[in-house]
DNA sequence: CGTATTTCAGTCGCACTGACATTA
DNA sequence: CTAATGTCAGTGGGACTGAAATAC
């Protein structure tokens, strides 16, 4: 089905040539993602979101409240991006951002029960992408396929 | 291992809730994938590259020359970025763009001796970044992992 | 005329860097 | 003092839109 492992086939070789782009991991990745993030952003802006909302109030919804370097932890949206981020969640009342009386530093942001109900509503929303976006490949390939991704994702957080 | 198909579990139900954020192709996905096209920028960088040069001399060399919008339906590099990429690349002397003497709207764009060179670096280059990114994976996952993205490219393309 | 090609200017979401003031 | 936190300004690559000029 595919060339064995250490062929040793020169990069000019014809042998590897009809296919070259179609065998890069990292570009078809790359290819594959754009496809996903277009999909993704179009449907979460028709309900008035980003992604980045939707993974901070999953965030605050399973783990709990936090400061916004914590939430930057959990959710890897880059602490300078946050503040961005939870400006627009406060305005539409999806969060509270309170000052933190315990370190006058921080913020501990909370999740409102309109925050849970637009959580509930990108969860759908989301579903529905992962379903079109997985569309060709059965049950057991989905985990599969995500299984790979984690593993990965996990390889190269524990290089920080 | 993972839960059952239509299993019908409600979004603020406890039993999807401690791995929610992982569970959520999409975004794996996009995470996975800016990891990687850090690593792979980075390392193109390191010879003067960027991932569109890559995908434009590896066309040229395998597809022979063409037009710059033969080249974007190849590639999936938008035409408005095309010309940029090409500007790039004819600075560096790695292709030739002429005049198309029988269509006087295109270009014909050429891969020289210096681009085919480069084209052989980059391949090593991409070789070790392909093989940093997929290390967690032994061969045969990595086959099935191309494969699926492949399946879920080829899918999403022929729905445009 | 409508259409295709190249080019340019600008937009957008995401990820990131560097700096700063405040507080621990 | 150093370190952490929130904030702000700015950068950068990738993908996209819209329009103009030219040639078919």
């Amino acid at each position: 089905m595919t060339r064995a492992e250490g062929a040793e086939v020169p990069h000019d070789d014809p042998a590897r040539t009809p296919d070259r782009l179609r065998r890069r991991v990292s570009r078809q990745l790359a290819r594959l993602s754009a496809r996903s993030d277009r999909l993704v952003s179009e449907g979460l802006a028709r309900v008035d979101a980003r992604r980045w909302h939707y993974a901070v109030l999953a965030s605050l919804q399973d783990l709990g409240p936090g400061s916004q370097a914590a939430l930057s932890e959990r959710t890897g949206i880059h602490r300078s991006d946050m503040v961005g981020v939870l400006n627009e969640l406060t305005e539409r009342d999806l969060v509270e951002r309170a000052p933190d009386p315990d370190d006058r530093r921080r913020n501990t942001i909370t999740i409102s029960p309109g925050g849970r109900r637009q959580l509930r509503r990108l969860d759908q929303v989301l579903d529905g992408l992962d379903e079109e976006l997985l569309a060709p490949l059965g049950p057991a390939e989905r985990d599969q396929f995500l299984g790979f991704i984690n593993r990965l994702l996990d390889h190269h957080d524990r290089r920080t």
